[in-house]
DNA sequence: CTAATCCCTACAGCAACTGTAGGTTCAAGG
DNA sequence: CCTTGAACCTACAGTTGCTGTAGGGATTAG
């Protein structure tokens, strides 16, 4: 019993879709795989077990080139793992960044909602704060946010 | 003195470049201005005002159709002013949940980053982590985040 | 008058996929 | 053996909210 794989079985055991692993090959985070002789993709176990590293890794927000790294390291398992410890520590630090920017914005979106009493327009609130209030923008909020298996 | 602006001090009162005037005006965010002799865009103050509302916005994390529909109640001042509210309540929710899913995210990356104790690649943490642990992934965290006024 | 700076249009690119069109291949049932 | 439907193939456009670039014209300071 070969246990080789069609794209879309790979695709479910991963929970992802069919076109997200054909992206994953084309953009070179997964080999090309052998082919049937119908030209279909056939995958290793090898390759379910790579596939499902770069979705957990994208599940924990790691962005694409991150999850590179981290599979290139992968491939020497004598070096050190200071690399792989200090990927996953700034992407640590880009999620403690995230929170708490959107801490941040919470308030201020709580303040302005809990204002709002309710009348018209030319008195509300939110409309108020958007109109006169500047908060102060910081940069790099970047969010390379995961989306992963959204459309439930 | 008429407060008539060119584009790029249009841009530089919102904080925002150039080429994100254009954008919003070529989206209908804004409306299509005036034109000086030699073609150039002029923004009366009701422009600006229009423009630092959407940055404002923008900062806050609304989305920019959500921002359009809170524009577009601008227009009538005597509605009842539920409608901006709903608006403003979705974008915390949207907030909120994005604050939970990012403190998940923390946790695990806290975990996975604690237990690595500097070795070899192969008895790293991290990657065993990302090798064999699957953490459950929650749909729609789907980040429309602002990342407003990055690039420094 | 000229150089620097601004402005114009139009389009390509980012991340990380997702969706679509138009066609082939495979597995199961009749 | 044939058909039907699901799954597969390639190739490319679209998503969000901009940003960057190319190749020009306008404006302004010196």
């Amino acid at each position: 019993m070969s246990t080789t794989l069609t794209i879309g079985r790979a695709a479910r055991a991963a929970g992802c879709k069919v076109q997200t692993v054909r992206y994953y090959e084309q953009i070179g985070l997964l080999p090309t795989p052998a082919r049937s002789e119908g030209n279909q993709r056939l995958y290793e176990t090898e390759d379910i077990s790579r596939l499902l590293f770069i979705r957990r890794a994208r599940a924990l927000g790691f962005p694409l080139p991150a999850i590179r790294d981290l599979l290139s390291l992968c491939d020497e398992p004598e070096q050190s793992c200071e690399a792989a410890d200090a990927i996953a520590k700034a992407q640590l630090e880009g999620v403690e960044r995230r929170i708490e920017w959107l801490q941040e914005l919470r308030r201020e979106l709580e303040r302005m909602i809990e204002q709002c009493r309710g009348g018209s327009i030319a008195d509300c609130r939110v409309i108020e704060v958007l109109s006169r209030h500047a908060i102060r923008d910081t940069a790099e909020h970047s969010v390379s946010g995961p989306e992963v298996s959204s459309r439930l």
